[in-house]
RNA sequence: GGCCCCAUCGUCUAGUGGUUAGGACAUAGCCCUUUCACGGCUGUAACAGGGGUUCAAAUCCCCUUGGGGUCACCA
C-alpha cells in the first residue's frame, strides 16, 4: 500500500449534467492523481434505473472534457479493471454477493414495501430511528431458497452487528467514530436484481485498486457501512477524505434552486473555463499563501489534500466573476478576438463583416473594461452600429446649447484631413478649441455622446478613430440633429 | 428528532500557544484619468458564547449555541 502510486475515481451517477459540486470532487481527484503520479478514473455509477437520463454520460464527458480534466481509464478509455459502467458489472456484484450471504454477512429479506412503511410509521411515532428490524434475517437458507424459486420478490440486507463501533480515519477530517446500533441493514441488492450504491462502490473500488477515496462530505455518514462491507469482504480498506459541501448563499447544500449548478451553466453565461476551475479549487483549498490567481498546471503542482478545509464554502459568484475578468484579461487580443467573433455570429450583428484588424482594435479599447467577452457587445454597442439613442443622463451632463456648433465646426475640420491616425483627431479637436477659445472637454464629451450615444467607454479619440473619420461624420451630423433640437 | 460533520471580516480564506489577527472578492473614500474602466493608496469589517488547561489562547480540552449533512429497493 506504502509503495502503491495512488489510483483515485470521480465516480458520478449519470441523472443530468456535471453539477458544480461535483466538478470539485473530480477536479480535486485529478490534481491528486496529477501531482502524485497517480492514476485518476471515471466511474459511471448507473445502478439506477429509474434515474437514468438519456445522454447523461455524454454530457459529464463533455463537461469534464471541457474543463481541461480528463481521466487515464473510463468509458472510451478502457484500462485492465472495467467496465467502467456499473451497468455492466451485475455479474461481478451477485458474485460477490454470494460471499456476503455464506458467511452470513448478508441476508435476504422478502417484507414487503407496506410492512417497511408501516414499521417506518410506528417508529417515527415513537420517536425512535427508522430501521428494518430484521426481521427475516432468522429465516433459514432452506426457506429463503424457497421462497426465491417461488419467484418471491427479494432484496439482500447488510446484516449489522449491534453494539459494535466502527472507526476510520478521515484524511481530512481525522478520526470518525461511529455506533453500528445506528446504522440500518443496508439493502444491497435491489428487487430488481442491480446493487445499491453501497455494495457496488465498494467492490468496485476495491477491484479498480483505489487507494483514495475523495467524495463529498454527503458521504460520510454511510462510510461506516463502506467500512463494514470492506471488513466483511476481508479486504484492505481505502483511505477517505471527505470534501466539504459547496453552498448556497443561505448556507444549504448547493442547489438548482437557489441558482445555476451546472458547469454547462456558467459555459453558456461567458464563464472562461480557466476561471471557473481556478475559483472552484479555492472552494474549500488553499496553498497556505496569497496566490489567487491559477493555471491548471500551477493547480497540479500546488495541491494537497491535507490542506482542504473542513467547513462548506459558499459560492460567491462576484467573486467568481472577478476571476473570469483576471483571466480573460490575460489572454492575447488574438485570442479574445477569436471568442468575440463567436459571440459576434450569434447576436444581431451576425450579417455584418467585421475584419479582424477592426475587431482586435475593439478588443484593445475593451479588455480592461470587461470581465466577459459578451460584455463588449452589451457596452460598445457603437463598434457594430451607430446609436439610434442618445443616453438621457449622458446628454443632461454634456450637452450644451453650444455643442452642436462646436461639433459642426469639429466636422468640418475633420472634412479636410486625412485622419489616417488617432493624433490627427486629437490635433483637429485642439485646432478647433483653440480658434474657439474653449476647453478641449467641450468638444470632447458631447462628441463621445455623439459617436457612442454613452457617456463612458474607451478614450473618445480611440473610439473615433477605430469607427472611422466617415462614420464619425456620419454620426455627429446626425446627433445634431437629433439631440439639439430637443434641447 | 437520532447519528455525524463543521464554526476567523458580508463571502473565500491565512493563522497550528506569544501577530497592531494578514490577504482576496464585495463595499466606502481618495489618487490617476478631459469619460468609463484598469491601476495605486486608504477605510469600514471577523476569532459565536461560556468554562477550563497555561505565565500566555483564534490556536488545546469540555459544554452551550448556531449551521450543515444524513437517516430510501437515489446516488
Amino acid at each position: 500500500m506504502i509503495c502503491e502510486t495512488p489510483r483515485v475515481r470521480f465516480a458520478p451517477s449519470p441523472t443530468g449534467y456535471l453539477h458544480v459540486g461535483g466538478l470539485r470532487t473530480a477536479l480535486y481527484n485529478y490534481l491528486f492523481a496529477k501531482k502524485t503520479g497517480g492514476t485518476f478514473l471515471l466511474r459511471i455509477e448507473d445502478t439506477d434505473r429509474k434515474r437514468y437520463v438519456e445522454g447523461a454520460i455524454e454530457s459529464l464527458i463533455n463537461s469534464l472534457k471541457w474543463c481541461g480534466i480528463d481521466y487515464n481509464e473510463g468509458p472510451g478509455k478502457e484500462g485492465n479493471v472495467g467496465p467502467y459502467l456499473q451497468s455492466e458489472r451485475l455479474d461481478i456484484y451477485k458474485h460477490h454477493s454470494l460471499h456476503l450471504l455464506e458467511q452470513g454477512s448478508a441476508y435476504y429479506c422478502f417484507c414487503t414495501s407496506e410492512r417497511i412503511n408501516i414499521l417506518r410509521e410506528q417508529q417515527e411515532a415513537a420517536g425512535t430511528q427508522p430501521k428494518y428490524d430484521k426481521h427475516c434475517l432468522t429465516l433459514s437458507k432452506k426457506e429463503a431458497a424457497d421462497r426465491i424459486s417461488n419467484g418471491e420478490n427479494h432484496v439482500l440486507r447488510l446484516n449489522i452487528p449491534a453494539g459494535n463501533k466502527v472507526v476510520f480515519d478521515d484524511i481530512i477530517r481525522g478520526k470518525v467514530e461511529f455506533s453500528t446500533d445506528t446504522i440500518d441493514d443496508q439493502i444491497l441488492i435491489k428487487s430488481d436484481g442491480y446493487p445499491t450504491y453501497h455494495l457496488a462502490n465498494v467492490i468496485d473500488d476495491h477491484l479498480m485498486n483505489i487507494t483514495h477515496i475523495i467524495r463529498g462530505e454527503e458521504w460520510l455518514s454511510s462510510t461506516p457501512k463502506h467500512v463494514l462491507l470492506y471488513q466483511s469482504f476481508g479486504w484492505e480498506i481505502p483511505l477517505f477524505a471527505h470534501l466539504p459541501l459547496l453552498l448556497n448563499a443561505d448556507r444549504s447544500k448547493l442547489s438548482k434552486r437557489q441558482g445555476d449548478v451546472a458547469v454547462e451553466d456558467y459555459r453558456a453565461k461567458g464563464f472562461l473555463k480557466e476561471a471557473l476551475v481556478n475559483f472552484v479549487a479555492l472552494l474549500g483549498w488553499t496553498a497556505g499563501d496569497d496566490k489567487e490567481y491559477y493555471s491548471l498546471e500551477e493547480l497540479v503542482e500546488a495541491f494537497s489534500l491535507e490542506r482542504v478545509n473542513k467547513a462548506g464554502a459558499v459560492f460567491d459568484l462576484q467573486k467568481l466573476s472577478w476571476l473570469n475578468a483576471e483571466h480573460l484579461r490575460r489572454n492575447s487580443t488574438a485570442d479574445i478576438t477569436r471568442m468575440l467573433k463567436e459571440e459576434l455570429a450569434e447576436s444581431e450583428y451576425s450579417s455584418i463583416l467585421f475584419t479582424d484588424e477592426y475587431l482586435n482594435l475593439v478588443v484593445d479599447a475593451m479588455r480592461e473594461r470587461i470581465s466577459f467577452v459578451h460584455e463588449i457587445l452589451e457596452n460598445s454597442k457603437y463598434f457594430f452600429t451607430a446609436p439610434d439613442d442618445y443616453d438621457e443622463a449622458a446628454i443632461k451632463k454634456r450637452w450644451t446649447t453650444e455643442s452642436a456648433m462646436y461639433l459642426n465646426k469639429y466636422a468640418g475640420e475633420l472634412e479636410t484631413l486625412q485622419c489616417t491616425s488617432k493624433e490627427d483627431y486629437e490635433h483637429a479637436l485642439h485646432k478647433c478649441t483653440d480658434e474657439l477659445g474653449i476647453k478641449a472637454a467641450q468638444i470632447i464629451h458631447p462628441l463621445r455622446v455623439a459617436v457612442s450615444g454613452v457617456g463612458g467607454g474607451p478614450g473618445v479619440y480611440d473610439i473615433v478613430f477605430i469607427i472611422g473619420k466617415e462614420e464619425t461624420l456620419r454620426r455627429i451630423r446626425r446627433s445634431i440633429e437629433l439631440i439639439s433640437p430637443s434641447r
